[in-house]
RNA sequence: GACGGAUUCGUCUAACGGUUAGGACGGCAGCCUCUCACGCUGCAAAUAAGAGUUCGAUUCUCUUAUCCGUUGCCA
């Protein structure tokens, strides 16, 4: 049985690289028949914020990704936690201290920071391992006397994984392949802290032991952590699960990860849904109007690829389709063009119906009155122009408004010195007309027209004009069907009364 | 700096070692047309550089370059 798990650590909003790292763990547990599960990595208490944990949840939710297990679904496994999970994880270091595996470091972060700061000015780095120990204050350069005294004084100290000298670590990453790390190179990191909570190294090994993952799936920063983890499941003597690690999100333009400055920069949000962090406020695709569908389907793309030509899927074609196979080892930059078009997509794709239920939510939230009005026709008429719901009010708003102006440059191209005698004409021809229905009022002006053995636009432009306002829109029979024959008569004279 | 990863059109990407290096976004042009969009058609646009292996390299190897990540008692 898979078993995968999403990770996130409740510090605020959750980003979009976190929304593709739980979705394609989601995607491969759901094509592999396997489970997910959704954990909460809070052991930095010092960077907790109110309301991320659920508002990651609420997103997840609203991507359209359900877990197997979590802490709002429970499960066998839980607690889902680790804040929660202390004891675990204080009895698993304890077996560390017991095998050897780890020492007590008393060296206090100011020093570590001398140290740091020190070796820097040289140009170098730091390492707190095998070549460094031995001067630094911690259990295993220090007498067992001194040790016990510091102890027994309350002297703060963290657990330091003791990192082989000098071993060539062969691993396996199920994107990248083959990797090797010497551990001449490795810290000794630190795996309990001073606060006696656990570093994401100790409690994210036992958590995804005890909770039988198979399948690590998450972000690149993770790969140089990699060899650690290995080591780590050796000291405890467990099998460990396999690895793949995701390329990461880059900015659109220059260099580094995606982040929500570079949002801010060029007005697209970075997060699924908008978070208020301490009055800082985050956009959300939610709020921005893209459809979960959209903005999965435009996530799951960026750095996998079905091998084909394929570019719109559903959450079950994702799900059918995913192998980790098929994702990408190199880093994508992020287009927030590509992701309006996947919103257009998802417009295209709906029901003229069904656009119109959304529309009138946004009619209703504008406190348009829209009683009057076919709904369904319009948005049949206008939905291919847009990419998102709140864009068809502005390509609308001629249906429900009477123009009150007239646009100077349509106009001046439009309308001759003949105009309003046509239009007078045009006003006569119209009341004739028994129904208002595109085909009868286009056969009655076009033989018209014909009749006269003139061009079409020297009637349609200012035709348009008057029923619009500008010069834009469908086709204008079907308009007029839908404003009805005494609002199409208004809104000519309208126009020839400026003429 | 060290270690690790990566490198195909501007961007996302495809291509059993053999293709005119394909598709999509964006751009440009044309078509459609009563207008503006949509749509359609077309155009421009790439294998980082250099060696090697091979009959043949985008694909395998090495070197260089560039970019990214890590280098915290953060995750």
């Amino acid at each position: 049985m898979v078993r995968v798990r999403f990770a996130p650590s409740p510090t605020g909003p959750l980003h979009i690289g976190g929304v593709r790292t739980a979705l394609y763990n989601y995607l491969f547990a759901k094509h592999n028949g396997g489970e997910m599960i959704l954990r909460i990595e809070d052991t930095d208490q010092t960077r907790y914020v109110e309301g991320a944990e659920e508002y990651i949840m609420n997103s997840l939710e609203w991507c359209g990704m359900k877990f197997d297990e979590g802490i709002r679904e429970g499960g066998k496994f839980g607690p889902y936690r680790q804040s929660d999970r202390k004891d675990i994880y204080a009895k698993y270091a304890q077996q560390l201290i017991d095998n050897g595996s780890v020492y007590m470091a008393f060296d206090t972060p100011e020093e570590l920071n001398e140290l740091r700061a020190a070796a820097e000015k040289e140009g170098k780095t730091f390492i707190y391992n095998f070549s460094t120990r031995g001067s630094l204050r911690n259990s295993l350069s220090l007498s067992k006397e001194e040790v016990d005294e510091l102890i027994k004084n309350g002297t703060p100290y963290v657990l330091r994984f003791k990192v082989p000298e000098n071993r060539i670590l062969e691993t396996h990453d199920e994107i990248r392949g083959d990797i090797t790390f010497n551990t001449k190179e490795m810290d000794d990191k630190v795996l309990m802290k001073t606060d006696g909570l656990p570093t994401y190294h100790l409690a994210n090994i036992v958590d995804d032991h005890l909770m039988e993952i198979t399948h690590v799936i998450r972000g690149e920063e993770w790969l140089p952590s990699l060899p650690l983890h290995i080591l780590l499941y050796e000291a405890f003597g467990w099998e460990h699960p396999k690895f793949a690690h995701l390329p990461l999100i880059l900015k659109p333009s220059g260099k580094g990860k995606l982040s929500k400055r570079d949002g801010d920069q060029l007005g697209f949000p970075v997060f699924p849904m908008q978070f208020n962090n301490n009055g800082e406020m985050c956009k959300g695709y939610k709020e921005d109007g893209y459809f979960p569908e959209a903005f999965i389907n435009m996530l799951a793309l960026l750095g996998w690829n079905p091998g084909t030509d394929q570019e719109i899927f559903s959450m079950d074609e994702l799900i059918k389709e995913f192998t980790i196979e098929r994702v990408g080892k190199s880093g994508s930059r992020f287009d927030p063009d590509k992701t309006k078009w996947f919103n257009h997509q998802y417009i295209l794709k709906k029901s003229a119906k069904d656009v119109a239920e959304l529309f009138r939510k946004d009619l209703d939230a504008r406190g348009i009155d829209y009683s009057k009005y076919d709904i369904v026709r319009i948005c049949e008429l206008m939905k291919e122009r847009i990419s998102f719901i709140h864009e068809m009010w502005d390509e609308t708003r001629f249906f429900f408004e009477t123009p009150t102006q007239f646009d100077e440059k349509f106009k001046k191209k439009a309308c001759k010195e003949d105009t309003a005698e046509v239009m007078t004409t045009l006003v006569s021809i119209l009341e004739k007309c028994e129904s208002f229905d595109p085909h009868t009022t286009e056969e009655a002006v076009k033989t018209w027209i014909e009749g006269n053995e003139w061009g079409f636009g020297k009637v349609m432009s200012p035709f348009r004009l008057a029923i619009v306002g500008e010069g834009k829109g469908p086709s204008v029979f079907d308009m007029i069907e839908v404003i009805g024959k005494e609002e199409t008569l208004k809104r000519i004279k309208n126009l020839i009364a400026v003429l």
